[in-house]
DNA sequence: TACTGTGTCGATACACTGTATCGAACGATA
DNA sequence: TATCGTTCGATACAGTGTATCGACACAGTA
């Protein structure tokens, strides 16, 4: 806490190095490789910082908050789902290519299902999807008012955030009591067969039993399938 | 650092004042006291422990983390929904009384729509209500095989989880912005009109201009009935 | 009554978080 | 060359979840 007493104590008076140059751009994708290798959790600022070789501090110029780096970030993954041109295609079609392309993303970037429905999604490729999400209705006969389409598409994405949510729980819960399936088997296990075997939930023992599970893809594509059933507008006559 | 010198200056050994006894149930109700008054992000593991006059750690006898908490949170909201009996009512009308119920409870506590979907819930009250959506389609004639009734299920509660989440995050959007519309005004819209203007999302702008607000109580209807109507089995014949 | 486990409590500590502040160093301008 | 405005990031602050472990209260024993 005293000042250093001779020259050769005190620290050269530190030349900053020419900073490598950041951009948002380069942030979020910093933040991006974080999150696929290590979680959201492990998204902190310190660490994105550290990895373009930067202080902290230096993220605030390009950012005013972390929440600002999450909505980027969501943004950017909706970046990657494929758009299909506006073709004269059945709706059906567009919207299941739409939905499998979210998916895509939300799979390859659990954190993004971390991150679905937390705020409104208002960045340039989240209003591109929804662009391309409406276009498709608003282009099908059967849709006569744009009230209509939107309402559709509002109950679409409803299900999209919450099927893609559920799964990427589900996964995730597999995958760690994959991974140590002893405490799985000590722990969770005996409270749900507990449970099950309890007669309070007789349906759901039954269906846990005896339901054939499906695989997430077609369990997804399942309820793909409902719902575009459900948003079809009934047939006038 | 030094030890104290005279005894008035050490404290008085601290006879431990009969601890107010604590059990899993207080510590889950006062951490939801808190949810609901200040969000999710204000439950911290020693603002709980302080509204039972307790040390920190004082908890991880009742809990062994902090995520246990909010698992405990969540099957205590959970417990909230009011369950419909049994009776021989149609299906859909016990669907949408359990899809108000949980919507009712994420409502009144906003956390509950956060941690809607983050992992599978397992907690004997979740299991309740999931036990009386299956056993009411489970009731119903229409629908043949226990996995139809499970994936039309699986399906509902998709929707309702991403329906939560949005309505609750646009609520938050709005009151937030509607407190100080000044920086609103300065940040956002400027943007989102520069966007709509563009002519890069014209199917958007059309629908933010011309399409008419529903309340949130009857677009989440909406979406429920389109819901119901994609969910229902295929006439047979 | 004295002593010795046994188990619980919580103070302290550790490593970490997001971000406000502000002195210092730089490039551009006068 | 002197000055200015900008940008950087070290430091600091108030908070986080939780591991550790000494100190205490009580139960059972001698």
């Amino acid at each position: 806490m005293d000042e250093p007493a001779v020259i050769w104590d005190r620290p050269e008076p530190t030349r900053r190095p020419a900073p490598s140059p950041l951009s948002r751009e380069s942030i979020v994708q910093a933040a991006i490789r974080l999150a696929d290798a290590e979680g959201l959790e492990a998204v902190s600022v310190r660490k994105v910082a550290a990895e373009l070789d930067a202080g902290p501090m230096r993220l605030y110029g390009y950012l005013s908050t972390k929440d600002d780096l999450l909505d980027l970030m969501v943004d950017a993954a909706y970046g990657e789902i494929p758009l299909p041109e506006a073709t004269g295609q059945d709706w059906r079609t567009t919207l299941r290519e739409l939905g499998h392309g979210i998916r895509q993303v939300a799979l390859r970037h659990e954190w993004f299902a971390d991150l679905l429905g937390r705020r409104p999604h208002l960045g340039p490729q989240a209003l591109a999807y929804l662009e391309a999400s409406l276009a498709a209705l608003d282009r099908a006969d059967e849709f006569a008012t744009i009230d209509e389409v939107s309402r559709a598409i509002r109950t679409l994405h409803a299900y999209l955030i919450g099927a893609l949510r559920t799964e990427v729980a589900e996964r995730r819960a597999e995958r760690s009591t994959g991974l140590d399936k002893d405490s799985w088997r000590r722990k969770a296990a005996p409270y749900l067969t507990r449970a099950l075997s309890s007669g309070n939930y007789p349906t759901v023992a039954n269906f846990v039993h005896n339901a054939t599970r499906q695989t997430p893809d077609t369990a997804f594509d399942t309820g793909l399938n409902h719902l575009l059933a459900g948003i079809t507008p009934p047939k006038p006559n």
